[in-house]
DNA sequence: GTGAAAGCGCTAACAC
DNA sequence: GTGTTAGCGCTTTCAC
């Protein structure tokens, strides 16, 4: 079979306990030997062997620490689902995971947050959080402390991040151009486009990637106004309301903002005579219901499911593979989907 | 942590190997033992620990036999991906692929590929093949056999199989209907639809889906013709060209088979004049490069990769679990792509 | 700084 | 039919 750590160290003439603290930068090893050990399981092609591992390490369990604003938004729910999968997957291979649930956010929460998680042990993170010098900071102490960090869903760009899981938010802002387009050619398109927070970065780069797109499929278009909903239902619908009635010649909807998304319905619905062509983005369970009641005509999607399980997996890959650096970005697919989707 | 066989072992008042043996269904134990030792496993809710049994059992590596229609076909590139990546993951968990690739849906090639992966000691089965007696007769031989038998992209009904993995293709009909009708709204239209064979099921229920939806939605709609393009790309250029010069009013295509949609884009590209909105099926790399040439409208794809690595998956799970009936079907999703998604 | 050895959960070979 | 035990690959004490 493959070579194992008996293998290497007998190649390279020290004890199988050397090699293990060797390979695992356990720094009880004089660099000398260290690196020989090193270059010589590069070049046999050592893999170590998960399950080995696994079971004699099992008292020492990897906890991965998670932080997610997901109180109060249902947006959540399935990324909490594929981490609860994940965490079944991994768990007799010395994983386990623990989670931190905040309310929106707040930079003095998401800290808090963070703080508690080390305490209570945890050896790598997860983290769904904001673009703040605080967290930045915090982020790349951890970092420092070799304490992976992976960001899930929403990207930070100064931060030092082992691996990034989540949506390409631009794309997705030229895929909802791209079908708004193909169903409503050689129409004239007065579109109002329905954000969380103009300054969020996702719902900016939505944004961005939409224009960028009518323009270049010379769209006959033109942006009416751009609300702010502030993730909210209540505000979503009065803001909605008021641009219908300033402006009635909208006939497409552009929601960039995968909350307060009940709102947009309220106010569509409130305002039922004038029949509008309305795109939104994340599949949640009122984003459903809307879809299947031909309130929106279709939702672009981002796998949420599948970016909680696979922070977990990358973590794991992460702290399973010797002479680790970083790993691959997981960006996820844009998915089109439309009423057939949810029979 | 988890309960392991050592507590069950003293919780029974056996050994150790007793309890492995009983819940490995060695028939070597009295039954009462047996059913005395299973049901306090249950009771006390032992989860067998994958690291602990892939360690042991190493030198007894289970293999798994695989048989696609491969050769000469791009579709299953991505199916063999993902193939290899489940392979390469649940290596060190004991799990080990064997693939035998033939050419078409021939039974006798068939019959043969799966008795050779017998031969070689396989002992659970993927298996994409054809609904046919002969087959189904080997596959139930196989389930006899205890050698669990999944089924992969293509249902068979009768087989009895320990899961399916695979597209809900009548679902994938329904949804090309839905866009086609969404992007021609008020217009009328005439629709070629091609197919690899009438016969084949997938290809029949994506026609039946299609044609089902385009009625509920009271499309404004007629079927000028259906042909049949044997999965190759001469035949299929061959008869789209005779329906367009036999019927020149055709204004849309359906095309329910991925393979031979070379042929397709050859028909289309040499019949320019006419503007055709085109939907199809299966991402392969034809069919992406027509997508991004503006000759495909939008594809309906099948997550091919993921079906790879799931068949590989659920048959580790299905090893590794005992008290294994049969696992749930894994029924990949219908994603609509556009240009957009190949950029 | 390094070697020797115990032990993680499980299976299979060998006793009895 | 059942108990005992070696050993899978690895980490981590405990010696030295």
């Amino acid at each position: 079979m493959s070579v194992t750590l008996k293998d290497l160290a007998k190649a390279c003439g020290v004890s199988v306990g050397t090699v293990s603290r060797a390979l695992n930068e356990k720094n009880e090893v004089s660099a000398k030997t260290s690196e020989r050990i090193r270059k010589l399981a590069l070049e046999l092609g050592y893999i170590p062997n998960r399950a080995g591992r696994a079971l004699s390490a099992q008292k020492n369990v990897n906890f991965i620490g998670i932080v997610l604003p997901s109180i109060n938004s249902m947006f959540f729910d399935d990324i909490k689902k594929g981490i609860e999968i994940a965490e079944r997957e991994f768990k007799d291979l010395g994983i386990s995971a623990m989670l931190e649930e905040v309310e929106g956010w707040g930079v003095d929460e998401h800290l808090a947050a963070i703080d508690r998680l080390v305490e209570r042990g945890c050896k790598a993170f997860v983290l769904c959080t904001v673009d703040d010098p605080r967290i930045v900071a915090k982020i790349n102490e951890l970092t420092e402390q070799k304490k992976p960090v992976l960001l899930l869903n929403n990207f930070i760009p100064e931060a030092k991040h082992v691996c990034f899981v989540g949506p390409d938010y631009y794309k997705s802002g030229t895929i909802a151009a791209a079908m708004l387009d193909k169903c409503n050619k050689g129409r004239h398109l007065e579109i109002l486009i329905v954000v969380g927070y103009r300054s969020h970065y996702g719902h900016r780069r939505r944004m961005e990637g939409f224009i960028a797109e009518l323009e270049k499929r010379k769209a006959d278009f033109h942006i009416s106004e751009i609300v702010e909903g502030h993730d909210r239902d209540i505000d979503t619908q009065q803001a909605t309301m008021r641009a219908f009635t300033e402006h009635p010649e909208i006939n497409c909807i552009y929601m960039a903002s995968g909350s307060g998304v009940s709102g947009l319905g309220a106010a569509i619905i409130a305002d039922a005579q004038h029949k509008r062509f309305v795109v939104a983005c994340d599949e949640i369970y009122t984003t459903r219901e809307l879809v299947k009641n031909d309130i929106i005509d279709f939702v672009v999607c981002q796998e949420t499911q599948t970016q909680g399980y696979q922070a977990i997996k990358k973590l794991h890959d992460y702290l399973n593979s010797k002479f680790s650096g970083s790993l691959d970005n997981y960006i996820v697919n844009n998915i089109i989907k439309i009423k057939n989707h949810f029979d």
